[in-house]
RNA sequence: GCCGGAGUAGCUCAGUCGGUUAGAGCAGCGGAAUCAUAAUCCGCGUGUCGGGGGUUCAAGUCCCUCCUCCGGCACCA
């Protein structure tokens, strides 16, 4: 079956940041999800690279929009290697091949009656050529950027018949209430279609880094059109030899709630004037805060993603992400923060229990796991979780998906002080018992750990497989996750999987 | 201003259709144990469930009102 789930794609005019990197991770956690269900993933993101503030930039500095984006795309192209994202495209919307499919779709869209021609009035900055918004504006009706006075003029422009879907996405929100998730966002959403839809533009003619109508080359799309349609057209060219438009149709997206109104209403509707199914679900996420305010690199107290990773591991810092902030809302992040959860969460609860369970097939049964039954109050814990974590994530309730996984791993710690295999050892020895209550304890342990292993993988995809080799159960199929279906016959060395003495080393924020 | 959401233990939050002594994690204090990365487990909270009023046999959970905070209110990538 085909699944495909996308990231924004960014735009390349600042360099890649923690917010960048908190889409990839949410989107990389559900592609390799789907993955380990057998489903034929299609992970896209990539950079929006058209629009007025990339030709201004590239203006300024004497080179070419193209020369300017040649040179950024390609640090964003970097970010997902170094995040262990498991993207299976990089789509750029300067590309040739993304160009003529925006600019087939737009013609089929006003092939259908839903473009128009007719006249943008607005206040215009001679200077930026472009047309400034009501929040863009300055003191006194001037440019933000060059101070000077904005003069009220028109220009031709081609609209979208946004008011035609007013009903159609009423109908949408009404029949499919988690089409949009978190509620809140998804109220937010139709609330601003409840107010009543007007037309919006869909070309300028004052600015040309764009991609061009067809039928009116003075013109380019307005960016959004360009950007959003990227979900659509890398499905023809993003894997090499075969077209997904058909087979991965359609997809489920992971924004940010800055950019919601795009997604939630332009995007359907653009969909539908083009005869298309919506997209499958839009998860909406916050904004990650430091020191409760909003990240800004002018505050110098930024956590660099790429400072931490470097310290913690890519593992660690999409755990620490995902699970100190509940997605969908705003949550403050902090080096402090990561070290604290690495170090209690991570070291302690999790990389410690593989270590003393391996270590204790080792010592009492010379690293072979006995042939017993599962504990049934474990067998218990364990029943039906692979189902309701797969749920979760599909409503997109990712940091609940993770604490259920995590009740399941401080459930495995206490059965270890619960059953005392040392105790049973002990007893074993003086012949005062059977082998059958360490075998039990031991064996049930191991598959435990082993299970973990496969739920947690979309989380912690490098640590998870060093674990799952160490048992010889490499497999990551989400069958695995019941309790029982993977059984490790022998274990073998494991290394400490979050070993302490990298959060020992100073911060470097 | 209008619309929407939220205000529960020091911190971050759960609390389903209103129903037994309001929960979890973290931090703190005390203890047990020793397989393990000095890692784990157990015990300990007199919380005005934002204030006030109301409905009900019964309200954190419904209604009204007030206070505080946040988000949205159209073309910002």
């Amino acid at each position: 079956m085909g699944y495909s789930v996308t990231t924004p794609i960014f735009y390349v005019n600042a360099a890649p940041h923690l917010g960048h990197a908190y889409s990839t991770i949410v989107a990389d956690v559900l592609a390799r999800h789907h993955r380990q269900r057998g489903d034929d993933v299609f992970f896209l993101t990539g950079t929006d690279e058209h629009g007025e503030p990339v030709a201004n930039v590239a203006a300024e500095r004497g080179i070419t929009p193209q020369e300017l984006v040649d040179e950024n795309a390609p640090r964003f192209e970097a970010m997902g290697p170094v995040l262990e994202s498991s993207n299976d495209f990089f789509v750029r919307t300067s590309d040739p091949r993304h160009k003529t499919a925006v600019q087939e779709f737009l013609t089929q869209v006003k092939d259908n009656g839903y473009v128009y021609e007719g006249q943008y009035e607005g206040w215009y900055c001679p200077k930026c050529a472009d047309f400034k918004t009501d929040q863009e504006i300055a003191e006194g009706n001037t440019c933000p950027i060059h101070g000077i006075a904005l003069i009220r003029e028109s220009e031709n422009n081609w609209f979208f018949k946004l008011s035609a879907f007013q009903e159609q996405l009423e109908q949408l929100y009404a029949d499919r209430p988690d089409w949009v998730v978190p509620q809140s966002r998804r109220n937010e959403a139709l609330a601003f279609i409840k107010g009543g839809l007007q037309d919006v533009s869909l070309s300028r003619n004052a600015i040309t880094w764009g991609v061009e109508v067809p039928w009116d080359p003075e013109h380019v799309f307005y960016v959004w059109w360009d950007a959003l349609l990227n979900y659509r057209t890398a499905l023809k060219f993003g894997r090499e030899g075969s077209d997904l438009t058909e087979s991965h149709w359609p997809p489920t997206h992971v924004i940010g709630k800055d950019i919601l109104k795009f997604h939630t209403i332009y995007w359907p509707a653009l969909l539908m004037a083009a005869g298309l199914e919506v997209p499958k679900r839009v998860m909406v996420g916050g904004f990650l805060l430091v020191d409760g305010a909003k990240m800004s690199k002018s505050k110098g107290n930024v956590l660099d993603p790429f400072a931490a990773i470097e310290q913690f591991g890519a593992d660690a810092v999409r755990f620490y992400l995902l699970r100190e902030v509940a997605f969908g809302q705003d949550g403050s992040v902090s080096f402090e923060g990561l070290k604290l959860r690495y170090e209690s969460e991570l070291a302690n609860d999790f990389g410690n229990l593989a270590s003393r369970s391996l270590a204790m097939v080792r010592r009492y049964r010379d690293g072979r796991v006995p042939d017993a039954a599962l504990d049934p109050e474990i067998a218990a814990a364990f029943d039906g979780l692979g189902d309701a974590v797969a749920r979760q994530l599909d409503e997109g309730q990712i940091s609940q998906a993770l604490e259920t996984i995590w009740e399941r791993v401080r459930r495995l710690n206490r059965f270890v002080e619960e059953r005392a295999p040392w105790t049973l050892a002990k007893a074993e020895k003086n012949d005062a018992a059977s082998p059958e209550a360490l075998d039990v304890v031991l064996h049930t342990l191991v598959e435990g750990v082993r299970a973990l292993g496969v739920l947690l993988h979309p989380w912690l995809p490098t640590s998870t497989e060093t674990l799952l080799d160490a048992l010889g159960c490499p497999d990551l199929a989400w069958s695995g996750t019941t309790l029982g279906s993977g059984t490790p016959t022998t274990v073998g060395e494991l290394a400490p999987l979050f070993p302490k003495d990298r959060a020992e080393s100073s911060a470097t924020a």
